[in-house]
RNA sequence: GGUCCCGUAGCUCAACCGGAUAGAGCAUCUGCCUUCUAAGCAGAGGGUUACAGGUUCGAGUCCUGUCGGGAUCGCCA
């Protein structure tokens, strides 16, 4: 199973071979002139090119060679020698057949057997999850979706911040209070400012705390009781984030976790000479001699022989191996910390973990959200948005939406309830999920949850309106169900809709290798927006000629369980209504 | 200062290996609810892709330079 373009390819690759030349020069892709034609080939100026020929003859020896070709309706040589392509409609409705059966939709499953961690959340102990959290959360959240549904076998790890210095200024701050009592979240928010305040202005209070970060690291059992009862109170207030979100995780781990690997490989590093000292502090020279940046050394330990974030994400890569020795580990940080990674990658192949590159260590960095006037995300307070805040400030907005639409006046308080939540997430993680990955990107809150254009509200309204029309025409279960319809017959009103869900296979593709969910953002945005384009030119359930409805019925239901699948990848459930 | 990223419509952003007439949304303007949900649809206007060169059949995309913006450059994460 495949895409129209990758079988295409596959034709025209054959043609260009039967011709000496490259198959892969026969690529096929999705037309630029939907005025001219459906698919186009640009190989044969490629080919002439490297061959030294008259691209238009080239183009013709081709088509030449494809002559006859009951995929083809049409094929004709455009301006240099591009290749035209229209398609039999007999052949796209076979395909569409298969296609429509396929509860993968034509997306093979390449991952079968094969493991991928995915390291992303990253949310720090004692600290209010924040706005910063949100791309990292759902960004990696999409991702391990996506890998899911090519097959792969994920595990999703938050990987709090429960090991560095921050911990170390908490508990001291919690003796320098006397306090011995039960911690609370409270309690955590309150001291944590306070004490990275004083730690940053007072050498002598930072040292208090780099004292007790070494005593939480060497095992020291009264620091590691008090400890243990922060990170539990700490883990309650993520997950009530991450619920709301709809974010996953299949693993709970912090840095801490990579404690028991650290001696050892210490151990090692030093052994074998790839860990020397350096202005007191043990490091991992990783410069290359190719670079044209001089690439800092990676600092394992302190000059006071505390680890370092470094340290642990070199760690936490045994640790991954060892539990389950992934083919690739995916990184969902933020986009400034390349450098850091660039180091700890270095260091990891250094030390022999990666091996012919396996795992394969991927930096899936993201840019900065930014407020309205382009400078860091800020409340009108000028401080930091609280995740859960922005979550409350959507759904209001959802529920004052909903107020005004007659049509959700008759329903239950709690399905009521229930599509404000799905609206509210829907427009937040389509917000970010439709931007690239890793550009910055404007935050802008009204824009958002105007529910109106290109927004997450606007797909579920338009998967929720099929939805609609499949229950009154009395097919509401084959929405769930693969299509059925024995013969299509395609016209001018279902052909555009009918080609663009053949693309799917393409996009997916592309969201897999890159690591980029927002190409799959754009293609269901136009998938909903050519499905809405259908939905008004012609009027589905009066249609007179029972075949003619028929086709269009299982196209609506073919439509909507791809949307429904790749709201499923950016993680975002449609309600019944809305 | 070194390195990297960015500069596309009034605003926010797309554009797959270099492809044809650079696409969406918002905003503006014109139509469309007495048949499937108007959170919608159809259409219009809006561009020297920062600037100057270069490479070639072809450049928003590749190369060089200039200007402007951002990030980062060893004991924070």
């Amino acid at each position: 199973m495949s895409s129209l373009s990758q079988n295409l390819s596959k034709i025209f690759g054959e043609a260009f071979t039967a011709l000496g030349l490259p198959a892969a020069l026969g690529a096929v892709r999705v037309s630029d002139r939907p005025d001219l034609a459906q698919f186009q080939c640009n190989g044969a100026m490629s080919a002439a090119k490297q061959a030294g020929k008259n691209p238009r003859a080239v183009a013709q020896d081709v088509l030449d060679a494809l002559e006859g070709h009951a995929a083809f309706s049409k094929l004709e040589i455009a301006g240099p020698g591009f290749i035209n392509i229209i398609l039999d409609d007999a052949y796209i409705a076979a395909h569409l057949q298969v296609l429509g059966a396929d509860e993968q939709f034509g997306v093979a499953p390449e991952g079968a057997g094969q493991k991928i961690v995915l390291d992303y959340g990253g949310p720090n102990i004692a600290k209010a999850m924040h706005v910063g959290h949100l791309r990292s959360s759902i960004i990696g959240d999409c991702l391990r979706r996506i890998y899911t549904f090519a097959g792969y076998d994920t595990i999703g790890d938050v990987h709090m911040g429960d090991w560095g210095t921050p911990m170390g200024m908490i508990l001291s701050e919690l003796t320098l209070m006397g306090h011995t009592g039960p911690v609370t979240m409270e309690l955590l928010a309150e001291i944590y400012p306070r004490a990275s305040a004083s730690c940053k202005e007072d050498e002598a209070r930072m040292a208090l705390a780099r004292a007790a970060t070494k005593a939480l690291q060497d095992g020291d059992p009264e620091a590691t009781a008090r400890w243990r009862e922060f990170i539990e109170v700490s883990i309650a207030g993520m997950k009530a984030n991450f619920d709301a979100l709809g974010v996953h995780f299949d693993e709970w781990k912090g840095e801490s976790d990579a404690h028991p690997f650290i001696e050892s490989m210490i151990t090692d590093y030093k052994a074998r000479a790839l860990a020397v000292e350096s202005d007191g502090a043990l490091v991992v020279n990783v410069a290359e001699p190719g670079d044209k940046k001089e690439i800092p050394p990676l600092i394992l330990l302190k000059s006071d022989g505390a680890v370092l974030y470094g340290t642990t994400d070199l760690a936490t890569i045994i640790d991954r191996i060892q539990a389950h020795n992934p083919v690739k580990i995916i990184y969902c940080v933020d986009q400034r910390q390349f450098l850091h990674f660039e180091q700890v990658f270095r260091a990891a192949r250094k030390g022999g973990m990666v091996r012919d590159g396996r795992p394969e260590l991927v930096f899936a960095g993201f840019g900065t959200m930014n407020g309205t006037d382009g400078k860091p995300f800020k409340t009108r307070a000028g401080g930091v948005m609280r995740l859960e805040d922005l979550i409350a400030m959507g759904l209001e907005k959802a529920r004052a939406r909903l107020e005004e639409a007659d049509i959700a006046a008759d329903l239950a308080p709690e399905e009521r309830e229930d599509i404000a939540q799905k609206v509210a997430i829907a427009a937040i993680k389509f917000a970010d999920l439709q931007n690239p990955r890793h550009s910055d990107y404007i935050f802008d809150l009204d824009r958002m949850i105007s529910f109106e254009g290109k927004t997450g509200p606007y797909l579920l309204y338009q998967a929720v309106r099929i939805k609609s029309l499949l229950r009154k025409a009395g097919l509401g279960d084959i929405a769930a169900a693969p299509l059925k319809q024995s013969i299509l017959i395609l016209d001018d009103v279902v052909r555009p809709l009918a080609l663009l869900l053949a693309e799917f296979p393409d996009h997916f593709q592309l969201a897999l290798e890159n690591f980029t969910p927002h190409v799959l953002c754009e293609y269901v945005y136009r998938l909903a927006q050519a499905f809405s384009s259908f939905y008004g030119s012609c009027h589905i359930l009066s249609e007179p000629d029972e075949a003619v409805r028929a086709v269009r019925l299982a196209l609506c239901a073919m439509t909507y369980r791809q949307i429904e699948a790749v709201m499923a990848l950016i993680g975002v459930q449609i309600p019944e209504r809305m």
